[in-house]
DNA sequence: ATCTCGATAGTCT
DNA sequence: GACTATCGAGATC
């Protein structure tokens, strides 16, 4: 095991979800990953956060990368579950997906904002920010965060997730995994989590689909309802 | 608070 | 050649 994942468990963290967790609908494994913990190990250190919103993409889905079959962008979607997808848009911008289904089936669930929890002063100088050069106004713990993982491309920053991470196995404490939270961890909510379930963001197919999973009154989301 | 717009390059038609 | 599962700045209310 991984000297990552032994501080991780020193911290309270459970196990990586295994690969059955994912090997579901992306519709029901969306709103499961709420609350887990997203963790991200590089040479430059340890980043994690809390998952508070998802996005679910299946392949009859127009909106999905993979409605029109597989190119070479779109194969880790295909592939087997529990791997992650990362792709490049907008010429500048990654986005981290969990993969999910059965293997030769094209779906993921798109990671959309986090809570984070550790390595914030990590997070902060890969975003090329600092708290002290921050607007007044920014300068609330709640605010600062928010502007390290409030938005999928965000949270790909700050946990210093790019190409490199595509194909990454999220089951096994590597670079990039994902664990559920134990009831007695610090950071648990303590039970009772009140997922909402909304239409998506920054598509312009299947718009009406109610996909996007958030967990209510978080103040972390991306966006509000 | 909410809107509009530009940046910027990979992907697919 | 058009589009993009985004972000942040600047304008406006």
């Amino acid at each position: 095991m991984s000297d990552a994942s032994c501080d991780l468990l020193r911290n309270g963290f459970s196990e990586p979800l295994p690969r059955a967790f994912y090997a579901r609908s992306a519709t029901i494994v969306a709103p499961e990953l709420l609350n887990c913990i997203l963790v991200s190990a590089s040479p430059d250190g340890l980043t994690a956060g809390r998952v508070v919103e998802t996005e679910a993409y299946t392949q009859d889905d127009a909106a999905s990368h993979c409605f029109r079959g597989r190119t070479p962008r779109n194969r880790v979607m295909f592939g087997t579950a529990g791997h992650a997808y990362v792709y490049f848009t907008y010429g500048m911008h990654y986005c981290l997906n969990a993969v999910t289904g059965t293997e030769g089936q094209g779906e993921a669930v798109l990671i959309r904002a986090i809570e984070p929890l550790m390595g914030t002063e990590l997070m902060f100088s890969r975003r090329g920010l600092s708290v002290e050069r921050l607007p007044i106004e920014k300068r609330s713990a709640t605010r600062a965060k928010r502007l390290l993982g409030a938005g999928p491309a965000v949270l790909c920053r700050s946990l210093g997730i790019s190409a490199s991470h595509n194909g990454a196995d999220l089951t096994e404490p590597g670079s990039l995994w994902i664990c559920a939270v134990d009831v007695e961890n610090e950071f648990a909510s303590g039970g009772g989590l009140t997922v909402v379930t909304t239409t998506r963001i920054g598509i312009t197919k299947a718009v009406e689909l109610k996909r996007r999973f958030l967990i209510a009154a978080d103040p972390y989301i991306s966006r509000k309802i």
